[in-house]
DNA sequence: ACCGTTCTGCACCGACCGGTACTGAACTAA
DNA sequence: TTAGTTCAGTACCGGTCGGTGCAGAACGGT
């Protein structure tokens, strides 16, 4: 389970598993789960139907190991921004890291996990909750961390870390469908500024 | 076109086609567009398919139907808002309105127009760029008043209406996707009001 | 009564969906 | 060499997708 050592009988498996999920990833990013067909992913990944069965499951995780890739790549900004010394530094990097993710210069604009299921059919309900999980979990740390804010003085003794947290979430999820939209970093960027005026002193 | 009087000839229609359509939004509220399926589509609205194409053509021009009356009705907040009299009034309609419409009490969560196509694959293109173009035009409209804002002096000299335009919409969108994750209207009138904070005076 | 028109319901279309059985090929271990 | 194991490619599965052909029912006009 995530070793990357090949095991050493039978025949050696002939593509990089690594790169096919990049690329899984990215039809995801730019169809969503439902809109990624089998054919359009495997065509992708430069494989066929059976060597991603035998070597992913099935689409759901298949879906499941992109998301977790993405965690750690596009989004990891998410987490590394928790680390900025002050609130106003993490909110900042929050949020110039969401504009960043969503308007890669070669890739989907967008945000895989606002795109991936926002609506979905009833079959694949379970991604959707894995989706709506996935983003609530970020809200969650990022209160928290808001909250140590508070505790250290960095944020006013008034201050409501949820609701800054929901806030700057919020701003996050628009920029996404912004960036989907069409609209451009530096155009994102000053709506990330303007988001930030009001911020607590 | 559009004439609710039925047409003299020929076997009368036995269904309510207001109704149906009405239903046939909700579906697709629920599901987004690629998401809903002619059975699930044709099931709410209590009619066969056949009856379907004969009254609306086919699935993609029921949308733009659904879509219509989605932005005469529960989406009509966008438009109404621009008569507030001052500029922080019509914001806070607007997003006032993005919350209640996200959060009806016995309806799908979210907005149409953000969960219809977010991501999509490419034979449903069409209607994603179709709602691309609604969400812009929607923000365009904001803007414009914002502008007049500026020249009747409601807004300082140097505020920018576009850039106070984008961020609001980025708000709106932001309120859809909070709401698809779970949040409720309180909460959600919670976030306005922390995103209104740094308005300018 | 009869015709033209419009709506309904059923059965059906080809295409594509996610997923798999099966045949070999490519490897290690003995 | 042989057996055991894992991967690749083809051809295929049942099911669902959006969409239709067709027969008949329900109407107005004549």
């Amino acid at each position: 389970m995530g070793d990357s050592r090949r095991a050493v009988m039978g025949r050696p498996r002939e593509f990089d598993i690594d790169q096919a999920l990049e690329r899984a990833m990215r039809v995801f990013w730019a169809r969503g789960y439902e809109g990624a067909s089998l054919t359009e992913l495997t065509g992708a990944m430069g494989i066929t139907k059976t060597s991603m069965y035998a070597a992913f499951g099935n689409k759901e995780q298949l879906f499941r190991k992109a998301l977790q890739r993405y965690g750690a790549g596009p989004a990891a900004y998410a987490t590394l921004a928790l680390e900025e010394p002050t609130a106003r530094a993490v909110a900042l990097a929050f949020l110039r890291g969401a504009v960043c993710t969503t308007t890669p210069p070669g890739g989907p604009s967008g945000c895989l996990t606002v795109q991936g299921a926002l609506a979905s059919s009833e079959e694949s309900r379970a991604v959707h909750d894995l989706l709506v999980d996935w983003r609530n979990d970020a809200g969650v740390r990022l209160e928290e961390r808001f909250r140590r804010a508070v505790n250290e003085g960095d944020l006013p003794r008034n201050a409501d870390p949820r609701r800054l947290a929901r806030f700057i979430m919020t701003m996050g999820f628009g920029i996404a469908v912004q960036a989907a939209n069409g609209l451009g970093p530096a155009e994102l960027d000053e709506i990330v500024d303007t988001a930030l005026i009001g911020w607590p002193a």
